[in-house]
DNA sequence: CAAACCCATAGACAGTTGTCAATGGAACTG
DNA sequence: CAGTTCCATTGACAACTGTCTATGGGTTTG
């Protein structure tokens, strides 16, 4: 009987509080917006799809952005903690973090 | 070996191109805007926990923001699917969307 | 060393977002 | 009917975001 309202007296608003639970919020909220852009989405799925890293070229690449852009992007993934990277002489390569929180996988195994 | 970098030739960028997923993008794009937001977020779980619908002074009193301000993040929620209003006299009872996408309700279960 | 190549950063700018005060509208109350 | 109560909308404004061009730094090559 989930839709059955409870039952109000007018003026007497908002007798119990609301149990919010702040804990783990800011994490999660910064890992969402990190992933709440369809450009940063795709890398994600891309970089989880892999089975090796990839070169930021490549997606410099595969997108119709500029360089800068898709640096930036792939920086807002790092600032996330989203991905890593390896440099290997002038190519950088990116891929999943490997230190995920289990939350975090999660959400990626659902979402990409 | 997820560690081993391929070899590029250096003025030959990107060969393969990377596969992309753009379906279902845009919209779980939407979804994760909507839930990139500490509020939204807090009353989305607010709602997954309540066994009955929520009126909307509830929140107006439960955070520490105006009521326009209130009423304009449930408006993102509704926009977004995620949401439902009933409207009982003078107020308005919000529960969590009974037409959710499995897609979404995972997400919602991993999230909140 | 000089040039070429890849990537990140800085700066600029338009578009979006979160917030509030003010207003409007619908429903109840006396 | 007039006032009250709750909620949504509007308008305004600062802050943030996504994008580009321009620049700089590090690495390789000739």
């Amino acid at each position: 009987m989930k839709a059955a309202v409870p039952e109000r007296i007018k003026g007497v608003c908002c007798p119990p509080s609301i149990p919010l639970s702040v804990a783990k919020l800011d994490a999660s909220v910064d890992v969402l917006k990190a992933l709440a852009d369809p450009t940063r989405l795709q890398m994600v799925g891309a970089l989880k799809r892999s089975a090796q890293p990839v070169c930021i070229c490549d997606f410099t690449a595969a997108f119709d952005l500029s360089q800068p852009t898709i640096s930036h992007h792939m920086g807002k993934l790092r600032d996330a903690g989203l991905v890593e990277v390896t440099k290997v002489g002038i190519w950088a390569y990116y891929r999943l973090s490997n230190h995920l929180e289990p939350r975090t996988r999660a959400l990626l195994d659902v979402l990409v």
